[in-house]
DNA sequence: TTTAGCACTCATTAAGAGAGAGTGCTAACA
DNA sequence: TGTTAGCACTCTCTCTTAATGAGTGCTAAA
């Protein structure tokens, strides 16, 4: 499409805008890459770039700055694959694999490794247990009237909660409604638990079955407020797109609507690898200033989760990009070996 | 100490700086609280009051600010109790106490409606299991090398992990050693788990006795990122004293410093009752624009945590120390309720 | 097709002039 | 002795104006 002095034009006025975030001038880029041609030749592609709608005027006597339309450009044909030095990969692998962490504390600390490694803010989707097999139920009786109840899903969710009864159970009892659930439950998807497996439950367990049928619901309608999570806020108030605190408070506002950032990252994982989301590709407004690049992970074959970094539309593709990836990977790689 | 004229003017130049955050004149108090005199006897008031240290002037032909010293007297001994209207009291109650959250996902609620209600930070301290008993171990081979290992800690929490093992293990040898473990730590604190008791478990149980051990022991050193959260960060973006971003990012890395966090909060937990922390009254810098408000909570008789909000030095106290209350009041309701 | 030259635009900065808010001090008053 | 009116003074804030300079688009020549 674009000759090919055009495209180091784009690309000189895209690294240059990302760095210094001022808008770019001709003479700017004639000075620091050297195309070989003046400063005037540098303007007229310059003024064909901004006619196709890859670059803006912020107003008639400044440089240029890039559009949504042209970082995706950039993206999809212009950058150049960031690689990470060995050291640095290695360091993050070390941190997440050799330490013995449980599934949902490692998703915690990528979270905070992606923070920390792109400098801005880092979005985790936990693995939702909607789509998670039953692999163990266990109830155990503490004392009379106080139950432990222990879901174990695959491949890798453990959840648990004490439950109180007003009637008195014995050990047996619950050993063998324990046992009854086990079978009723075992290889099934939370999804699959319509209503008529739930109803049935009631009617077999009495009042435990109550008790654990409300559970379950409650506990899926509670997930999502926990699903998804964002980490490194703080990054962000640097960049200078944030030096007016308004459109901070609006964006740290807009972080806390999980449902929203759920539905992002879910319909980004609709397809495999990663995934750039650029300004105004965003339907959701107080994100229209930002891009978000995402990937999913897996465990095993399946999809499980999507982890991602959001900042100003003006970031270091290349370079975050390479980091959710690595992440991606890195998680996937410990989630499926920890199910094994 | 201060005659009762001086106490009028103190407070209503706080009430005043509080709400718009402007230097106080004396015809502004003058004008709006009518004490029956002139601006120019208000104008010696608050020359004595600055005198004493409880004002301050930004410059010579500015109004006066509170100093934290002005605060602490305020606090003291000047402010009136807050009293939320009782609908909104319902509300909060309701919202916590009718819904069957664990302990956990209450606390998160909490700390959210506590950050709404006050529209400022909130912290929450977690309960330590470090303080907590042991009452029930449960271990449960789901395959031959795969146990689940589940630890209720009285009063409040239960944590579980799943456990790889390289030898091989049968439902009794478990079931066996699970019962073991049970004798030997029931009753325990976690705190009292010494190296020696440790040991025993390690020679008595073999591999699992092992990994048991190194579980516990990185499960203390991880616990305390979880222990402390603070959330509602943005409300305080709104507050005028973070126009400036600077300071506004400085604060947020703060919030993420989670051992100053906890310090700062089990600090104040050694007395009991709401605690104000004002402004240079706290020893971490980055903190010592702000004030923050804290009260222990309960299970039972014992003390498990604290909780409280952040928000710059010019906030609505009294607002803040009922707010707090009778959130502590509530969760330790909800806890003690729920621990029975 | 490229480039030098030039007129033009517009944001940014600095300096200066008022305006306005608020003070402290003095002297008069109750 | 405490209170108040009057007044000079200080300092921030805002508005205006002018100068600076970065950068452009256009034209004409190479």
């Amino acid at each position: 499409m674009l000759d090919e002095r055009k495209r180091l034009v784009l690309r000189a006025i895209i690294d240059s805008y990302v760095e210094t975030a001022e808008p770019v001038g001709s003479r700017t880029i004639a000075r620091r890459h050297d195309l070989g041609v003046s400063p005037a030749t540098i303007r007229n592609e310059m003024a064909d770039l901004e006619e196709i709608g890859y670059l803006e005027q912020p107003h008639v006597s400044a440089g240029r700055i890039p559009s949504d339309k042209g970082y995706r450009f950039y993206v999809d044909a212009l950058m150049e694959p960031h690689t990470f030095p060995q050291s640095e990969v290695e360091r993050i692998e070390k941190q997440l694999l050799d330490a013995q962490h449980s599934p949902e504390r490692a998703l915690h600390l990528a979270a905070k490794l992606l923070a920390l490694l792109t400098e801005s803010v880092s979005l985790v989707v936990a693995p939702s247990s909607e789509q998670l097999v039953f692999k163990h139920v266990q109830l155990v009786l503490l004392e009379p009237t106080s139950i432990l109840a222990t879901l174990v899903l695959h491949p890798m969710l453990v959840k648990n909660r004490l439950i109180r009864t007003a009637q008195e159970y014995s050990p047996e009892e619950v050993a063998e409604i324990s046992e009854a659930l086990n079978k009723k439950l075992k290889g099934i998807t939370y999804r699959q638990l319509g209503m008529t497996v739930l109803k049935e439950i009631i009617s077999d367990f009495g009042e435990i079955g109550r008790v654990l049928v409300d559970l379950v619901l409650q506990g899926l309608a509670e997930e999502k407020e926990e699903q998804v999570y964002a980490t490194g806020a703080s990054n962000i108030l640097t960049q200078p797109e944030f030096r007016d605190v308004q459109r901070a408070a609006a964006l740290f506002e807009a972080l806390e609507q999980k449902d929203m950032l759920l539905n992002i990252l879910s319909g980004a994982a609709r397809s495999s690898g990663v995934q750039v989301i650029i300004g105004q590709e965003n339907t959701y407004a107080p994100m229209q200033t930002c891009s978000i690049v995402t990937c999913t992970y897996y465990v095993g074959d399946d999809v499980v989760g999507t982890l991602g970094v959001l900042g100003p539309t003006r970031m270091d593709y290349a370079k975050m990009v390479a980091a959710v990836d690595l992440m991606a990977q890195t998680v996937s790689l410990l989630l499926t070996r920890h199910h094994r």
